[in-house]
DNA sequence: AACGAAACCTACCGCTCACCAGGCAGCCGA
DNA sequence: TCGGCTGCCTGGTGAGCGGTAGGTTTCGTT
């Protein structure tokens, strides 16, 4: 295998794919995942759909690659979140509505029998609950107020966060989605 | 019940359309509306789904009395909900996972471009809003925590409610939906 | 008994969907 | 220079979609 070329033809591959991938994400924002037709997603990228059929061999396998993409998107830095980070991230969400718009779709598609993202987004919330309950751990120690424990707080701060999105896309000029975060994280610091 | 005798015309009528109604919002939490197909809610009342459109002329028209008998649904007592009620319709969802994933999966869709219901979800979510600051004066007055006013904590008590239900629908084991509710509340009630 | 409207049907239409089969061109290593 | 693999194409298929057209049965009203 020589790899001294610039672009070897499995990175043209990989390229080509992750095209794909931004292509789907776009279409998903418009039109949800089943009103995503492959057709739609392979004009963007210049391609019949067969021709995407070749890197994506079923719908599902595409819905796969964009989860997964989702996953490498929003990882966890060194394992963990922390409070203020979490602000950050919501206001750049607010200059990103394309992102949050597929996923939102997507997050309530789930929801229905038998849908192909339902398990990737039960096991995502699982695990988002536990990392954010070990940054509000940290933040916080076991002083939340009211005798809450960052366990019983995670599920709200998550909730939160899906909430605002919803109401925000929906009417982005009447709802202020950071400080409406801000707001909910003051709720919880009980000023000194 | 037998409809030959004491019931006209036009009371069997509204009858039917009503069966009809269930049947769609059953199919859409199912399948969401994309999905959901007339044939499949045609077949769940017994009809063709040339027969459905005899009563609703189009899917859209169908949508459309979906929504109506929602607003009918959470019409609010005397024009404004009380705090403490809010818990209780929270407890009243969580056994009736049905139509919260009927409304749900439809918030969902609505995000998307063009979608049939994105206005009234919009318009909805509005006045919601409104309502929910009437409420939270009526409750706390304008002593909630760190000078937060009602119409700014009226977002986020919404965005808990939606929230937590898409965590509960996706894993009702791990979530306790009136439960996070109520620590919510505790949030705002500070204590004593 | 006669009539008209409401309720529901069969048949059909054009379209879109995800996906299969098979072919062909161009590049790459041998 | 050749063989094969990758990338992408044309063509086609069956199923399902929302909606139209037009007929037939049912039934309350007169």
């Amino acid at each position: 295998m020589s790899y001294g070329d610039a672009m070897n033809a499995r990175t043209r591959s990989e390229e080509r794919r992750a095209e794909i991938v931004r292509a789907a994400l776009e279409v998903i924002a418009e039109r949800g995942y089943r009103g995503a037709s492959l057709a739609a997603v392979a004009e963007r990228v210049g391609l019949t759909q067969q021709g995407l059929l070749h890197h994506f061999p079923t719908k599902d396998a595409l819905l796969v690659a964009v989860l997964e993409e989702r996953d490498r998107w929003d990882a966890v830095p060194a394992g963990s979140w922390r409070v203020d980070l979490l602000t950050s991230l919501v206001e750049y969400n607010a200059m990103r509505p394309g992102i949050i718009q597929t996923f939102s779709a997507l997050l309530g598609e789930s929801v229905t029998e038998g849908h192909p993202a339902r398990e990737y987004f039960t096991e995502r919330y699982t695990r988002v609950r536990e990392s954010m309950a070990v940054a509000l751990r940290a933040e916080y120690g076991e002083r939340l107020p009211n005798g809450l424990t960052p366990e019983r707080t995670a599920p709200l701060l998550v909730a939160v966060m899906d909430g605002l999105q919803y109401q925000w896309l929906l009417d982005p000029e009447s709802v202020d989605m950071p400080g409406a975060f801000r707001d909910f994280l003051r709720l919880l610091g009980e000023e000194a």
